[in-house]
DNA sequence: CTTTGTGCAAATTCTTTGCACCAAA
DNA sequence: TTTGGTGCAAAGAATTTGCACAAAG
């Protein structure tokens, strides 16, 4: 049942946990790119042992093993993604909502500049007004 | 003397004070992305008035006004940039080195979903390691 | 005058650390 | 029985807020 979270766990070379399984599924099942709060108050009730600091222990591993996304478009807190097929994000400056963004392919960088790094994270961001901010509040745009 | 930076504020609609004059110019001559901490302590031996609170007020101002950018591809503190024309950042995640990378066009987005909004401002991060940290520690790539 | 900017101190918020306890291999 | 994971409380760091004073038009 829960076979391809732990799967995807393994496949970044990190140990199952009931504490790993629920942060990951949680992400897995809400591609709302939750801060580590958010996540921790939506999984307390179902585990009431679960402590912040596990919370982002686990984030922190999972993001450096490559099995989910550090979004840092918000200035405030670091958002997470389980979705790390390529897509752009966008931000509404004046409403705080978040949407995914197809983009046509990744794009690409002059690479004499890039020769002998090593890029780990590419990140596209979007900022501005919504569609309804824009609506409701429009002398802000 | 400074009319270009007084310039660069009056077009973003905000008024020239010694503060502000002072905060954009270090970003002007200083294209290191430094946060608003760098930029109070090397501002505060030669302005001993100032104060962070001012520095903060400020910069949020400019980059509001988009007169600079807010770079976020440093989970820890925002980053500013005088340089607002379109190019990507890397950072490296051992030695937190930044670079700018030239890019040879903005990315594209599929325009359906951006349809009505508005943009104001567009990220390109890349994250990885540095030629310098690769040689030091290559078992963390 | 009246509005706008500045600066201090305190408060807030997000995240990390130190350490003790638990659990699994 | 040793290693790695968890969780609590406390610490730390970046940023914001409330408010009083100063400056500029």
């Amino acid at each position: 049942m829960k076979t391809h979270i732990v799967d995807r766990l393994q496949a970044h070379d990190i140990k199952p946990s009931a504490q790993r399984i629920a942060i990951l599924e949680y992400l897995m099942e809400n591609y709302t790119h939750p801060t580590a709060d958010t996540i921790f108050n939506h999984l307390y009730p179902s585990m009431p042992t679960l402590s912040k600091t596990t919370v982002y222990n686990t984030l922190k591993l999972l993001a450096q093993q490559g099995a989910i996304n550090e979004i840092t478009i918000d200035e405030k807190n670091v958002r997470y993604d389980a979705d790390i097929s390529p897509h752009a994000h966008f931000r509404c400056k004046y409403c705080g909502s978040m949407f995914d963004l197809p983009i046509k392919r990744l794009p690409s960088v002059v690479t004499e500049k890039i020769d002998g790094f090593m890029i780990t994270d590419t990140q596209l961001y979007y900022r501005g007004y919504c569609k309804k901010c824009k609506a409701i509040v429009p002398w802000l745009c």
